[in-house]
RNA sequence: GCGAAAGUGGCGGAAUUGGUAGACGCGCAAGCCUCAGGAGCUUGUGGUCGUAAGGCCGUGGGGGUUCGAGUCCCCCCUUUCGCACCA
């Protein structure tokens, strides 16, 4: 038998795998079906790296280890590929997006067959082209029906390098979450998604999903940001007394009675009004509109001074019957809540710190029970300790949320207040100033105002014939021949909308399309979609823990009120592998790898030298799936001499003697590592199941060379071993499963069978422990009894030793494991 | 501040869920083989004392429960991640 020629055998396999179509599935049968999803990825011109490969690989490994366990499981694969990398390669490179980006989805398609990974290309599908955001777009106008989808003037995030406006979940810590660009705020007119209706739907249904990672649902949990608390009216007292009352929203309706003043966002409608007649009118709005201005991450960083502006109103306390002034502040902010807060300073840090540099009054309503402060000596605020002195009927009570219930609904007899919900989550902004996205399907006609395409009309096609000046402006809109259109209602000349969707859009449904990739007159078929959905197994980074699976959950529930899908969760489990990091000479730091870093290592070299199998080996024998871990160029070695080391003695059993006496020793470790392998690829732990096949492995070659073994045992032993190794390494299992004889290949073969009976052992090694420390370890027949294994270990001189000639007060007798001899007198007899 | 995790040899990491801590691999050391090797093979490898047998110590720190704790409970410390002037 020659040497292993693994760039032979794996171009081999390969390409018999892909002209034997192995991982097509006929949708038709959904019987014991079993979705598993990678999430798409984005074609970008990178190259993809052994960081990237981790992902692919441990998706690949699960797809062939469910076919062999008899599910029939549908692996499919398609491009996320609008967005802005190919606009700005389109400015930068002169390249059309369409062409950069088909061409880079080539490149990728070819690293995944280099890698042995199967997927049923039968159902790809490319986002970018019309026959899927055709789909988009027919969703967007059922959306627009349903008063889903609107467009509004609102202040949004605007990046002024991608030049476009984000969604909420886009911007981190105030800048652009692409590149990293302070976000300014702008009053625009766009188009959003109503996934605020749905909140408290997208909150519960995370209890019901406990095949989800914790930190995700805490994730979202908390961008949900659901807050309980009341609603409170002041009214305007003086000569704003005919105003509407300001409303506030507050958590702790129980501290109304501390309520000193109150506190309106700069940009709250009400106070260009109440500021109007203010002697220094002019002043007051220059410094408004500065605080508009000023970008996010200064407005909400938590050191940023707080200034404020009186603005001459007074308000009523309907608690107390005070009248209090209305302030303007920067640290109320105009999109939470009502945009306006009742200011508690005795039982607020915020409030606090600004009515001492203001000079404005505080008042306890909780006081602490040992120790009396007064309003003047407070330092910090009293969040939650003390009880209710001052406020009448509520004297005495202590904080929590019966009290708040009592205060809410004495405020609702009185009709200035009442319980209310508030929510973190902003609508989703769904419209960007950028050519390469789905077209938004609207028409503007001077006469009818907004209207929708006609979904006769879809797909609103993207012009192939655009200008990329990488100018302010979206191509789109200098492009005559896309934007002058009739109006599909009075057939008069009108425009088009040139705002194309966000990509989040498009990703937020391709799950279903796989099911019916090659449908063009349905967005999915239904009955398809209740069979094999939802995905009983996602796999993707923990990166779209919000972005991405927070719309996803969002529009499956869209679809299922529209009667499309029997379900409201998109995904049952979802997997978050980690990443994989690397030493980085430019910073001098272990970071994620990435191209930029320099820190990235390529598959192409690696497969070359040593082969596809060793890197998919190593990288998930390199930890668990889900933890961050390491790249090491030395520790891939350890994957090749493993291969190797099967491959050689493969061609050994000829050596094996035809009878042996320790063939249960070799079966019997054959089940053990059946048992662990199993057990540890339900659970996603292949780097433990490598671990048990590099045991198994030693053990094997241990009985060849000794010939302790018959060649009958040892052929089933390493059949076993190429079938448990398979779905880590499939091309070189695959090969050697041939050349012995078999004629089927190992992926149409079923998952051997565990025989628990030939686990089971004669004698053993018995553990002795004297008073819980190891002292001893003898051999005992696996029959015996409590009484027997005693016997026999008092015999043990070295306990005997131990003991000293104290006597045992008890005995601890764990059968198959150890024994413990306890002297202690302390010990109750 | 709120929330989610995690701390085990020189390194990556195991530990059947309360029962032999350090599996497996990398690295390192010694030896074998080879014209040579960045190939292969064998043996050893937590610390410490000891020629050895063996002893003692040892899973971030401190307490506790238990015959027995990396694992359970309490209190700290450290690190990573997410959210945050959110009322």
């Amino acid at each position: 038998m020659n040497g292993y020629e693994h760039k032979q055998v794996e171009s081999k396999w390969q390409e018999r795998w892909e002209k034997q179509r192995v991982s097509e599935v006929d949708l038709k049968n959904a019987r014991d079906k079993y979705y598993m999803l990678m999430m798409f990825p984005y074609p970008s011109g990178d190259r993809l790296h052994v960081g990237h490969g981790r992902n692919y690989i441990l998706g690949d490994a699960l797809y062939r280890y469910l076919r062999m366990r008899g599910r029939r499981a549908l692996n499919p694969m398609g491009w996320d590929s609008f967005g802005l990398p190919a606009e700005n390669a389109a400015i930068q490179r002169g390249i059309h997006p369409r062409d950069w980006t088909l061409d880079n989805i080539r490149v990728m398609k070819k690293q995944f067959r280099k890698w042995g990974i199967l997927y049923d290309w039968s159902k790809e599908i490319t986002s970018c082209l019309p026959d899927y955001y055709k789909f988009n777009q027919w969703l967007f106008l059922q959306m627009l029906e349903k008063v889903l989808a609107y467009k509004r003037r609102a202040p949004v995030n605007w990046c002024p390098s991608c030049r476009t406006v984000l969604a909420n979940e886009q911007v981190v810590e105030g800048a652009c979450e692409r590149c990293g660009t302070a976000v300014e705020q702008r009053e625009l007119e766009q188009w959003f998604f109503r996934i605020t209706d749905f909140a408290d739907r997208l909150l519960a249904g995370l209890e019901g999903l406990p095949g989800w990672p914790e930190k995700v649902k805490a994730m979202q949990r908390n961008w949900i940001g659901r807050s309980q608390g009341g609603e409170i009216d002041f009214s305007l007292v003086g000569q704003f007394d005919s105003l509407a009352p300001i409303t506030v929203f507050t958590t702790r309706p129980d501290t109304v009675h501390g309520a000193t003043f109150l506190v309106l966002a700069p940009e709250h409608p009400l106070a260009a009004v109440l500021v109007a007649g203010h002697p220094e009118r002019e002043a007051i709005a220059a410094w408004i509109e500065k605080v508009r201005k000023t970008p996010r991450i200064e407005r909400e960083g938590e050191s940023s001074p707080k200034e404020g502006r009186f603005t001459g109103a007074m308000a009523t306390n309907g608690a107390t019957g005070d009248a209090i002034p209305v302030w303007l502040a920067n640290y109320v902010l105009p999109d939470y809540g009502s945009g306006a807060i009742m200011a508690v300073p005795a039982h607020d840090g915020r409030d606090l710190a600004f009515a001492r540099q203001e000079g404005l009054p505080v008042r306890l309503v909780y006081h602490p029970e040992a120790g009396a402060v007064t309003a003047d000596e407070l330092k910090q605020p009293i969040l939650h300790e003390g009880r209710i002195r001052g406020c009448g009927e509520f004297d005495g009570l202590s904080g929590g949320a019966e009290t708040i219930q009592r205060f809410i609904a004495w405020m609702e007899k009185g009709g200035w207040g009442r319980a209310k919900v508030t929510y973190r989550l902003r609508d989703w902004l769904i419209s960007r100033q950028r050519y390469w996205g789905t077209p938004i399907p609207v028409v503007y006609c001077d006469a009818c105002g907004i209207v929708p395409v006609p979904e006769s009309e879809l797909p609103i096609e993207l012009p192939y014939e655009v200008e990329f000046t990488g100018k302010e402006g979206n191509p789109l809109s200098r492009c005559a021949a896309f934007v002058n259109t009739i109006c599909p209602r009075c057939k008069k000349p009108s425009r088009r909308e040139t705002d194309t969707m966000d990509t989040f859009v498009d990703s937020s449904w391709y799950y279903l399309r796989y099911l019916s990739a090659r449908d063009s007159q349905r967005i999915f078929d239904p009955g398809t979609a209740a069979r094999w959905a939802p995905v009983d197994q996602y796999i993707g980074g923990i990166e779209h823990a919000i972005l991405h699976l927070l719309y996803a959950r969002f529009i499956c529930r869209v679809l299922h009120d529209m009667g499309l899908v029997p379900f409201e969760e998109p995904f049952t489990n979802l997997f978050n592998q980690g990443m994989i990091t690397r030493f980085a000479e430019k910073t001098g730091r272990v970071e994620k790898m990435s191209k930029s870093k320099g820190n990235a290592v390529s598959p192409d070299p690696l497969i070359e030298e040593m082969g596809a199998d060793t890197e998919r080996v190593y990288t998930l024998f390199l930890g668990p799936p889900e933890d961050e871990v390491e790249w090491s160029d030395e520790a891939v070695s350890g994957a090749y001499r493993f291969l190797h080391r099967i491959w050689r003695l493969a061609g050994r059993l000829e050596e094996c003697p035809p009878t042996a006496p320790s063939d249960e020793a070799l079966e019997r470790l054959r089940h053990v590592t059946i048992q662990r392998v199993t057990r540890d690829l339900d659970r996603f732990k292949f780097n433990t199941a490598v671990a048990a096949l590099m045991e198994f492995l030693n053990g094997l070659t241990r009985a060849v060379e000794d010939k302790t073994a018959s060649k009958i045992c040892c052929e089933a032993a390493l059949d076993t071993l190429l079938q448990l190794l398979h779905p880590m390494a499939p091309h070189i299992t695959e090969e050697l499963w041939e050349m012995r004889g078999h004629g089927q290949s190992l992926l149409d073969t079923d998952w051997p069978v565990l025989d628990e009976a030939k686990l089971a052992r004669e004698q053993f090694l018995l553990v002795v422990q004297v008073d819980g420390k190891l002292r001893d370890r003898i051999e005992v027949e696996s029959v015996w009894g409590e009484k027997e294994v005693r016997l026999a270990v008092l015999q043990s001189l070295k306990v005997q030793e131990h003991l000293g000639g104290r006597e045992v007060q008890k005995f601890v007798f764990i059968p198959g494991r150890l024994v413990n001899l306890v002297t202690r007198k302390d010990m109750p007899a």
